[in-house]
DNA sequence: TTGTAGGCGTTATCAG
DNA sequence: CTGATAACGCCTACAA
């Protein structure tokens, strides 16, 4: 391994100047630092990571801890992270499937001296005491998350406006039996759209029937299922709100193996507006929501608390969504 | 910050015997261990990994060098790879968007010191002859890249006999007259696809019209556009063969604007079968892969690489397909 | 069974 | 502008 003292002995000169060079530290003469410079692309001299953030206390890298996840939602937030970043220069260390405190608490120990700096993500509801302590080793930027109103940095889903935009939307077309495909019974996001749900449903004024709320995990499966439930009651609805497009999309093939029209017989509307929900049969009518947004706006605001160090007023970001409606609820100017 | 010196000082020991408590190192006492560490627990103790990498040039992290991938392909791999890892106590790096020859360079620079060994998942044909000379830095696996037969390990998809299979599949059902959605143009699997197609075409006598080849990007809406394409030429094609399961949804729903039938009018088939194939209308007949297992292979490959050192012989695995028969090719015993 | 001390590759401080 | 040199936190012979 080629180290600074190899790169200092070819260029005779001491690794103080080397470092210099390569941490714009002091001032070094132009032509020598061109010299250093050259002779250490030619020896593929880098500097080694672990040696330099023992000393400096920083390691240019930050931690991901997520739940377990799948599909599309977990690229894309990946993908806002990474590109946030990219941008500044940091590294980023992924750590997958982390539940309950004792899973995140030993991932974060897990990355201590690794990371200046950690992005949580932990949908569940129950999480939300049991982080109220997180060890203060480093910045945290709460992803997600179910804590409100806490000293954390924090960006979430304005899940509530969404629901609600969709509920009025099915409303202003004639439902009033509108059920709901709940999402994974503690999943903050789901949480929050159901209270939506029912909030929308009251400003309405149209009474609320539990057996509307059928339960379902995000997937298609799960949605698949659901719907079927729902096709038994009486009176049978004639709107379903399913907390995301999976589960939309889930519904969608099990009102076509009853031969059920959409949205002729009954409505059906999502939640995320994934890249495929505009392919589908018919084209779901959803709430989008800027998922990879969603991880750059948790990197910015991690970065800036790095920067800042002590003075950093902690604040909770809620990511605006917006309505786009396709044909699963009918046309759009009908009511 | 808690160093090593203050859990010795805690438990009047020196700095060695704590090292020894915490790498198995030399012969402790069993109540001395046992009291180091307790206080160690208590101090909330975690070796700093820089320091310790500098002197046993071991990260217990690994790299994974990514091209721009979305959805579901992405998630999945990096799933993977997470199983594996956490299974063996290893770290992940994760490093997005990388083409060429210069940005995996210069990420694999990047990561020197702050990884042992990783995980280069490039699927551009191009990058067969660039990568020929990768740094030997540190033990590398190919994730689906184009290089084959050389010294490294690698892991990709068996792409010819599962779109043979699907190919026959078709032809068994009377079709003579197949299409195909091609994938991204210099991608891999895609490039393997088409070729496996065109020789399954040899294969059944079927003579080939190149207009029946049209250009797509995986993605839904390339599929759809390449699908309203080939619904122009004449003779029109009775069947698609979508290079991956996006573009069949795509080609899915512009068959439905076009309000051709599916499979009665055209018969479609996908690759990839991803969650969804399963829920859409009809029901998408495809090719499955077991894309978390790709990711597991490799990094079960590279941990064992690295636990061997020199004497270890790279080896090229090629992961086997299933045909999934749904719907919209007819029904399976139709022929 | 335990302690001492040298060194891993860098950066930072202080003299020149 | 440049060079010694002392840390940084840890592991590992070598001694005791």
């Amino acid at each position: 391994m080629v180290t600074i003292r190899d790169v200092a002995r070819e260029a005779h000169v001491s690794v103080a100047t080397v470092s210099r060079v390569f941490n714009g530290g002091g001032p070094v003469r132009e032509e020598t630092s061109r010299r250093i410079r050259d002779i250490a692309t030619a020896l593929r001299y880098v500097p080694h990571a672990g040696a330099r953030s023992l000393i400096t206390s920083r390691t240019s890298t930050i931690g991901v801890l997520l739940p377990d996840l799948y599909g599309e939602f977990f690229s894309e937030v990946i993908r806002g992270i990474d590109i946030a970043a990219r941008r500044t220069g940091y590294h980023l260390i992924i750590s997958n499937s982390h539940h309950d405190k004792s899973e995140i608490e030993s991932a974060m120990r897990a990355m201590r001296g690794r990371v200046d700096g950690v992005i949580i993500m932990s949908p569940d509801i129950d999480a939300q005491a049991l982080m109220a302590n997180l060890p203060d080793a480093h910045p945290v930027v709460l992803l997600n998350c179910a804590i409100r109103g806490t000293a954390f940095d924090s960006v979430n889903i304005d899940n509530a406006r969404g629901a609600r935009a969709i509920v009025q939307h099915l409303v202003s077309h004639g439902h009033r039996r509108i059920a709901i495909i709940t999402g994974a019974p503690r999943n903050v996001d789901g949480h929050e759209r159901l209270l939506a749900y029912r909030s929308a449903l009251r400003s309405a004024s149209i009474e609320q029937n539990p057996s509307y709320e059928a339960h379902g995990s995000f997937t298609e499966e799960s949605g698949h299922e659901a719907a079927r439930l729902l096709l038994e009651i009486r009176p049978r609805p004639t709107a379903i709100f399913a907390a995301n497009d999976s589960m939309a999309i889930g519904a969608l093939s099990a009102l076509r193996e009853a031969g059920i029209g959409v949205p002729d017989d009954i409505a059906v509307a999502g939640f995320d507006d994934i890249t495929i929900a505009r392919y589908v049969n018919p084209p779901l009518t959803s709430v989008h929501v800027p998922i990879a947004e969603l991880g750059e706006r948790a990197m910015a605001k991690l970065i800036s608390a790095l920067r800042d160090k002590d003075r950093h007023a902690p604040r909770q970001d809620l990511l605006g969504t917006t309505l786009v409606i396709r044909s699963s609820c009918g046309p759009p100017g009908h009511s």
